[in-house]
DNA sequence: ATAAGAATGCTAAGAATTTAGCATTTTGAG
DNA sequence: CTCAAAATGCTAAATTCTTAGCATTCTTAT
């Protein structure tokens, strides 16, 4: 369970005023799932949006080859499924539960009726998608302009963000490897690096950062 | 003047009812701007909605070395400037007019009047940025599984669909290269393979397809 | 306390990509 | 028609990244 990025955005639920928040548990169904349980597979046809009451779900692909590829983790109070209904299309990727989780699901009926009732369900669902657009345009970006060095800066900087522990953040080596879409060799290569600058420190499952401020100051020297 | 993506995405006012098109033409200013016009630079506060009328507007940012970068090229019906109005963002990148050049601007006022008092336009909106979010996350998922020549077929095939010409893209390589975020040589030689197995033929400032379903083909056969 | 599993560290060969040139071809403006 | 600009083609060295493997360290469940 580690702290890899929500993408960016912030969630849905926060846009919402308490009343709206009453309207959407209202209309859907809670659907919990234990760890690791599917919730769907990518192609399925269900239309329909799904919040995270609690735990979390990871999204991913297997490749033709049978390896696994995740795409992004979502937590408490993001949504997900708004392709389903506005994009129309099937589900785009395997979501599996991470930990106990409770899925609040709201079927593509309910959610036009919604959506027709409540003019700030619009409203909230047009900021969750458009911050997590653009974090995902800036992501592509970074990807582009930056090294690999100061992208795993940047990418434990904003894990440090969300994070519980403060000061330090709670992900493996492969995990952050695949976010950055790089090799494990390359990330622990580049992770020893700042390591040997002194932005960070590695552990076990874990990085510490002694400090926060240099971790910025070091990416803004080499972002542009 | 390439037939570069319009970044996946329908655009916003193929979305919307004649009538609420009328709306929104009612509720714009429309601005002229000349071949290299700059409509407004990163940085800039100026929240609002803005439509391409005609032409096109090519987005991307300076460099700290200078170097100009590009990210999207969006024509016309497309919109652009959501995140100024829901995510709280000042402009994200500079804006240059391509070609002749018209905007329907509508400022943060008038946009959330009309916001109010058209549902349909909520709606609209969300079609086009979850499909221009989901083709993003599309783009970063091929990004990390699949191999440049794959990329960089899909990449020319994508244009294909929305070229002005059939059967051909305008389009040099280094802007290509750009997009695919690898360097000139590694797509002239890409491309140079690709010519080889014999799915598409060379130009100058363009690539020609003689047969796009064995494009299609080719591409399906690698791509999961 | 210990064993099993997870995660990290390390290596070396090979593949892919970049950089920095420069030569050649094509186009379009005058 | 000619010339300059734009685009492509090509090269070679240097760098970065990957793959594949195995040893070591750390954690946790028993």
């Amino acid at each position: 369970m580690p702290d890899l990025l929500d993408f960016g955005g912030a969630p849905l639920m926060e846009f919402a005023s308490r009343r709206l928040r009453g309207k959407i548990h209202a209309a859907a169904t809670a659907v919990r799932y234990h760890d690791g349980a599917v919730l769907h597979a990518h192609g399925d046809d269900k239309p329909g949006l799904s919040i995270v009451r609690s735990g979390a779900v990871r999204f991913g692909l297997v490749d033709a080859d049978g390896t696994y590829i995740a795409t992004s983790l979502l937590g408490m109070g993001h949504c997900f499924g708004e392709a389903t209904l506005f994009a129309g299309r099937k589900r785009t990727h395997d979501a599996v539960a991470i930990g106990e989780t409770v899925i609040e699901q709201i079927d593509k009926a309910r959610f036009d009726r919604l959506f027709d009732q409540e003019p700030d369900l619009a409203r909230a669902l047009l900021n969750a998608t458009t911050r997590r657009l653009y974090s995902a345009l800036d992501f592509m970006d970074d990807l582009r302009r930056l090294p690999l060095p100061v992208r795993t800066a940047k990418l434990v900087a904003s894990m440090a963000n969300s994070a519980k522990q403060d000061g330090s953040v709670a992900c493996n080596q492969a995990d952050l490897a695949f976010t950055l879409g790089v090799s494990r060799v390359s990330v622990g290569k580049t992770l020893g690096d700042l390591q040997n600058a002194g932005i960070l420190k590695l552990g076990y499952g874990k990085i510490d950062i002694p400090n926060r401020a240099r971790l910025h100051e070091w990416i803004a020297e080499r972002s542009a």
